[in-house]
RNA sequence: GGAGGGGUUCCCGAGCGGUCAAAGGGAUCAGACUGUAAAUCUGACGGCUCUGCCUUCGAAGGUUCGAAUCCUUCCCCCUCCA
């Protein structure tokens, strides 16, 4: 059994902010496996790296011997989290509820234990929560504190609109605290106060308050925007080997580094002995390379990972047509189809401009010869390997 | 209830009767280069049967030879006063 404070620095690591230190520590001197308490949207779940930030802090609790409760915010999700642009969501069916928790497990139980994680639905007691009890919760805060969030603080200063509903989002996420009697709640940066609003709650409640744990954003691959799937700029933990390999070398030198301090598992003194290394010189590919096939042997397989960058050398260094693409059947009028219809009835371009546009920037090969005549007609009968870019690839066959 | 500001192409944002498929920036894509799907540079960036044609500037009408730009009605967003 580790010390506690071993404990405690294994549960630090990569956070941003632990709330109240102390409290936990006498939490975990007390020997009993601790209710950690995460909350997650009902919306479609599609979970990308971003989310794994939180997800793996959770199963080191889960290594550490902790309970997670993975709530669901099936009644929260009706108002949305204010965020400022956010409008009020469509409330979700309890079939597409139902259906986005299921595709969330199969997904997060990639990286949670299933026998140390209890998924519960907040619909659950909010349910039973009527008007009155609603008020009596309401009636336990302040506009005054509601306006310490730096998000209304924001708003109200500068003359943006708060619906009252908005107010009540704090509160509920608390209360949910309160149900479940969290020891511990984890959430994001950006969801602090409503963390700490756990903790009041239960102290009106009668209960010794949670302690709050805060993980850092993730940037997406802009490097500027927090990763989200609605930017495009996440990696999905669901992707295809090859494209969470490619991604990953598409972030630039400088957000790779901050994405091996989030996502790698590697002791904290190899990460330090790697910058070292590339400031002497080495190429920070290489270190990005190492880090992509970390990622993606974590989310399919060690093999994977090596098939992954074998393919990208290939592709990317020697200009090799991949072995595998798909295989696409289009119909010609006539004797033959325009280079240009092709290439959109193949789905490789959006538009037939799109395709003109695409030959004009030499970005179009038919059987690896690039395509210097946009009159080109694929006559009918022919199969031919056409490429766009250097990502995009079909067989296509012309049939009539 | 009163007064005012605004809705433009994926996003931000200019345009305010013709030279507007609409400046600029971002995102994206292509090419070059490279140590990478990094960085940098160059270019493209509504659609089509593509030297031309068609559709777009909240919606619908109207004025005009001609409208994103003017008028009318409607819808939506925001601010201030009460």
């Amino acid at each position: 059994m580790p010390q506690v404070h071993e404990v405690l620095e294994i549960i630090k690591r990569g956070s941003d902010e632990l709330l109240v230190e102390q409290e936990l520590i006498d939490k975990l001197k007390s020997g009993r496996p601790l209710r950690v308490k995460a909350g997650f949207d009902p919306t479609a779940p599609d979970l990308h790296l971003g989310h794994t930030v939180l997800l793996n802090k959770l199963r080191q609790l889960q290594e550490l011997g902790h309970q997670v409760f993975f709530l669901i915010g099936d009644f929260t999700g009706m108002i949305g989290d204010p965020t400022g642009k956010s409008a009020t969501r469509p409330p979700l069916t309890k079939e597409q509820v139902k259906a986005n928790a299921k595709s969330y497990t199969e997904q997060v139980f990639k990286i949670l234990k299933p026998e140390q994680t209890e998924v519960v639905f907040n619909s659950s007691w909010m349910d039973k929560l009527d008007a009155s009890g609603m008020i009596r919760l309401a009636a336990t805060h302040t506009v005054a504190r509601m306006l310490e969030r730096d998000d209304f603080n924001k708003r109200y200063h500068n003359n943006q609109p708060i619906a009252i509903h908005e107010f009540l989002y704090p509160l509920l996420q608390g209360y949910d605290s309160v149900e479940l009697k969290a020891d511990l709640e984890l959430g994001g940066t950006d969801q602090k106060f409503n963390l700490l609003m756990g903790r009041e709650l239960q102290k009106h409640f009668g209960q010794s308050p949670q302690c709050v744990l805060t993980m850092p954003l993730l940037e997406g691959l802009d490097g500027v925007n927090k990763m989200s799937k609605s930017l495009g700029n996440y990696v999905g933990i669901n992707e295809p080997a090859q494209e969470i390999f490619g991604k990953l070398m598409s972030a630039s030198d400088e957000l790779m580094w901050r994405y091996i301090e989030l996502l790698s598992f590697e002791p904290l003194a190899t990460i330090r002995q790697w910058r070292a290394e590339v400031e002497a010189g080495r190429n920070p590919r290489d270190i990005k390379v190492g880090f992509a096939q970390e990622m993606v042997a974590r989310f399919h397989s060690p093999q994977a990972a090596k098939q992954a960058l074998a393919d990208f050398e290939a592709r990317f260094q020697k200009g090799a047509i991949p072995d595998e693409m798909p295989g696409v059947s289009v119909r010609a009028e006539k004797e033959g189809l325009p280079i240009a219809q092709a290439l959109k009835l193949a789905g490789l371009v959006a538009s037939t401009s799109e395709a003109l546009r695409m030959i004009d920037q030499g970005g179009v090969k038919i059987d690896g010869d690039r395509v210097g005549d946009k009159g080109l007609i694929l006559l009918a009968g022919a199969t031919v390997v056409a490429q766009v870019g250097k990502r995009k690839f079909a067989r296509i066959t012309i049939s009539c």
